[in-house]
DNA sequence: GTCTATAAGAAGATAGAC
DNA sequence: GTCTATCTTCTTATAGAC
């Protein structure tokens, strides 16, 4: 990792505990290894730093949407997986997704400075809803939907049933991202959840 | 209202959109109709401003903790009203708490400015955790509780049906603080919602 | 309690040497 | 690209008159 890099390495640690306002151009620096005069060489100014973190999500992001679209189109190959998913499975599944939300770096740190920055201006609020609210309730909507089709689900408004999968770790999510001292309890409530979503729109109905 | 209490107000709103550290003392001073030193015979500084507003949250907070527990305790009485609790009457209850919690100033202004401010410190990310976590799962819990004990509900884990209540509606709640215009389609969803909910715990299983 | 004037210090950013 | 020195501006807070 190259200076360039690790100024936006250590300023998005920064701003995802501080928020950017509480956050130093000399605080960066002296994480980076250098002065903050030298910081400068790098970017224009402290916006500019901000800046090139949302963009650099926005290409990681995009990037990873379009891994998903690429399996997502191979609908019959997924009926197929969702068709076979017992409960365990489900369960398995889903912790591994929360728990990669949770302890991946880059996605936890920026997820917490975007909550802090999400009343800023409107076009942070549309970058936290499309990443926090429209992209994981249609992706996950397409899935749960596969299921659907699959017969492993029932319902008449997948949107309403992936409301009711995806709310729930999405609100325990944040408690983590609050107080990382109540993952275990979290990740309790998890499988409770997924287990009770199963009960409920699944096989016994 | 008196100006130290026109203070704390103007502080709140200011807070609430741009976060503690982007406001400064003369920003409240112009919206109170003073100068800035003169905030400074009503509070000491700038932090005394913030722990003010916290104060006076956690008095009214406790104020309607007390409140509810009077009636939450006549168990009795309450198990009669939920026994005759009609999907629509369900769904007018939701949709009323939803909208007070949403509407009433007070309640939407503090609600964002500890979303900004949860990861500054410790005491924070409890209070955030007490009032949008603990405290709602456990007072929900206690109701939708009555109802299992009505058989108007069934579950097993009244714990989990809670969170699959309580959850969709923080959701929707922290959608409409960030993006006001998406209030319309929320509660549109907050309605399939209850209803569906309604249908997975109640009178058709 | 409110004002004007101002002190004290913090923070962002630039200049110019190396 | 990094440094030291420095400028400028902004922000909190105080002093003291009214």
């Amino acid at each position: 990792m190259n200076t360039k890099e690790k100024i936006l390495d250590e300023a998005l640690t920064l701003f995802s505990e501080k928020g950017y306002a509480n956050v130093f151009v000399g605080d960066i620096a002296d994480r980076v290894g250098i002065k903050a005069p030298s910081l400068y060489k790098h970017y224009k100014n402290k916006k500019a730093i901000f800046d090139a973190i949302i963009d650099e999500m926005n290409r990681r992001f995009t990037e990873q949407a379009k891994a998903l679209q690429i399996n997502g189109t191979d609908a019959e190959a997924d009926a197929e997986i969702y068709r076979n998913l017992s409960e365990d499975k489900l369960l398995k599944l889903g912790r591994e997704l929360f728990l990669y939300y949770l302890h991946d770096d880059y996605t936890r740190r920026f997820r917490k400075m975007l909550t802090i920055e999400q009343f800023h201006d409107k076009e942070l609020a549309k970058v936290y809803s499309r990443l926090y609210v429209d992209d994981p309730l249609s992706y996950q909507g397409m899935l749960l939907g596969l299921m659907v089709s699959a017969g492993v689900l029932k319902t008449d408004n997948v949107d309403i049933m992936t409301l009711h999968f995806y709310a729930p770790i999405y609100y325990l999510l944040t408690i983590c991202d609050r107080e990382p001292e109540r993952e275990e309890q979290s990740l309790k409530m998890l499988d409770e959840h997924i287990r009770q979503f199963d009960r409920l729109y699944g096989r016994e109905s």
